[in-house]
DNA sequence: TTGTAAGCGTTATCAG
DNA sequence: CTGATAACGCTTACAA
């Protein structure tokens, strides 16, 4: 305990702002002095002082908070929207103890970097998050390194965390529980306790199997990424219970999991189709181009002799040809939903987890 | 002028903060206190104190600025390492007017969302930063919106901003060479007062037209993206020089640029084989894929009837059958080097501008 | 409705 | 080498 506490905070310290002793004290204030030139740098005593009021009714009046005359609040909003004065987010973060920041975790496998997937994330995060006058801090996580994490937290950056993956033993979910900063994470877990967004998976996943054994296939193999992610499991356990409704039989033999690399693949569809497959699904589009790269290597067509299918949609195989059965979730939904919780959550809300269930089941020629 | 200022101060203001009149008083008191329960939250008045010094000593230890003692700072820096103590990053924002965090602003158009570029560029940068105790809020801009922008530097939200790209008709970079505050773009610039950091493109894309060329290909075709972005416009350049080197005429209507949808590749490739070429160079690879999915359609031959390149190589073609010839960037150096040269630069340092010249020229199957 | 004054947790100034 | 004390710019009891 003792020890595991000095090695954590060594970590820490590792993260230190290194201060570099240079030349920037003048520098520096040559910068404030030409800033101030070109855009005098108001403050709220300024503004106070030109109105002729106290500043503590400047606050208000911009805050909102405290009562204040009508006629004087008009003055003051005219006033800064003249002047175009802006409160310092700084030091209001320091008396209020907000920060108006978010943190958005980040995977940083080699894997993920090139999904879409938390760009568009992203991209709905930040729609929500603007217009609550909020910004995103990004943190990278590499492996089970939380130390990124561990410093935007510990040094008070942000208000809560949104992270963009759960895992099956979630170190960065333990790690926020344990220091109690407001947070959801978008995926599930088996952890109650933690607030999830997430999509429809185990319901999409297991409707796009029944469409594939409706069309009459029997030997349906599955491949897909790491079993720590939460993901993999569910989209396993939509794969399988879609069997289960249909009465059949599923062949474990079939299935293929921790495929971590592309490369793997030519290996697992070889194996694959000596034993007698009619059908694939990928859990990713990585995997799925692959797959239909490697069958055009061997001849295998598709969907002629082998029907493709994938688990997630994303420009990736936009243009392959045959075009790829797949299912479409809104990731840019996903994002939003999640910011949206956080934010009611930071605001001391009650939240509880939320499945998005506006996936759709695009079929294409890979299935035909 | 004045119109302007106006439409330019309600923008900004329409991104105040909104304040949610919750319940949230009581909510934050006990948050506060259950976080207090975890983790008792440290100043530096509480080291100073149990130390029986000033903070100001503390805090001189810890920044390593004024000089100390010896066995003062050794006291302190054991006692600070023992109960993890962090100082308040808010706090010291506010008194040294930094805020330990950089701006780096991503394009949200429908385009670039997809592309895995800017996510490489992040994972450089984020090793960077982080090393430095510097964290990264990310801007999205839509078009030439940049009140997102506007807002983390007007709320003093950073001490520095990356731009991941330049445009011909620069409004970002505009904007913050008016306001002072350090920033430095990836790409390139003809304005000269920007610090730009950027892949040798010119050179790079020089060379895979000039390899094609000696391959005896005699009309080349381009395609490429938005002619506002400037690397659209350097590519351009590199592949005209190639022709220029050779001593060989370029027939200009052989390029077609702006192609920022992938479902105009289609007319334009039925076009240029009316046009007899023989190659085709894609400023990217969401344009090569699709001018490889198109040619398998039309049943042109990839390499024997057309060869085809691409300016830039991501995973979005890593199972592409035939394999593609392209150009290999070092994207995550790219954002290493960017996030470098502004740490710099906000530390007051002269810097000057960047070109990375290690890409490659990857040969692959479909120019064989 | 408005103002005064005491924080928020650091850093910086200026004495000692 | 060390320590009071005043910024930093805003919020918020508590008074008026």
């Amino acid at each position: 305990m003792c020890r595991r506490n000095r090695v954590l905070a060594s970590e820490a310290r590792a993260e230190l702002p290194c201060e570099k002793p240079t030349q920037n004290k003048e520098f520096w204030r040559a910068k404030r002095e030409k800033s101030v030139m070109n855009n005098p740098k108001l403050t709220i005593d300024d503004v106070a002082k030109a109105l002729g009021i106290s500043k503590t009714t400047v606050s208000r009046a911009i805050s909102g908070k405290g009562r204040v005359g009508n006629s004087t609040r008009i003055k003051v909003m005219e006033y800064i929207e003249k002047h175009n004065f802006r409160p310092n987010v700084m030091a209001r973060a320091l008396a209020q103890q907000r920060t108006f920041n978010i943190g958005v975790v980040w995977p940083d496998d080699y894997n993920a970097v090139d999904l879409p997937f938390f760009q568009r994330c992203m991209v709905g995060m930040s729609e929500i998050t603007s217009s609550y006058g909020y910004d995103i801090v990004v943190s990278l996580i590499a492996g089970d390194d939380i130390s990124g994490l561990r410093r935007v937290v510990e040094n008070h950056k942000v208000d809560g965390i949104i992270l963009t993956r759960t895992l099956v033993n979630d170190k960065p979910a333990a790690y926020l529980k344990e220091c109690g900063i407001p947070f959801v994470a978008i995926g599930s877990s088996m952890d109650s306790e933690i607030i999830c967004v997430d999509n429809a998976n185990f319901e999409a996943c297991k409707e796009l199997t029944s469409v594939l054994i409706a069309k009459g296939l029997k030997r349906l193999a599955l491949i897909g990424g790491s079993t720590e992610h939460v993901i993999t499991r569910t989209r396993h356990n939509g794969f399988v219970a879609a069997f289960v409704d249909a009465g059949l039989e599923m062949d474990p033999a079939l299935v293929y999991l921790d495929v971590e690399k592309t490369t793997k693949v030519d290996g697992i569809l070889k194996e694959l189709m000596k034993k007698n497959i009619d059908g694939v699904i990928c859990m990713d589009d990585n995997l799925a181009g692959e797959v239909i790269a490697r069958c055009r290597e061997e001849h295998i067509l598709v969907p002629e002799k082998l029907k493709v299918a994938s688990f997630y949609n994303s420009s990736i195989l936009e243009s392959s040809v045959p075009s790829v059965t797949s299912l479409n979730f809104d990731d840019r939904n996903l994002g939003a939903t999640a910011a949206k919780k956080l934010l009611e959550l930071i605001d001391g809300q009650d939240v509880s987890n939320t499945v998005l269930t506006n996936y759709e089941v695009i079929l294409k020629e890979s299935t035909k």
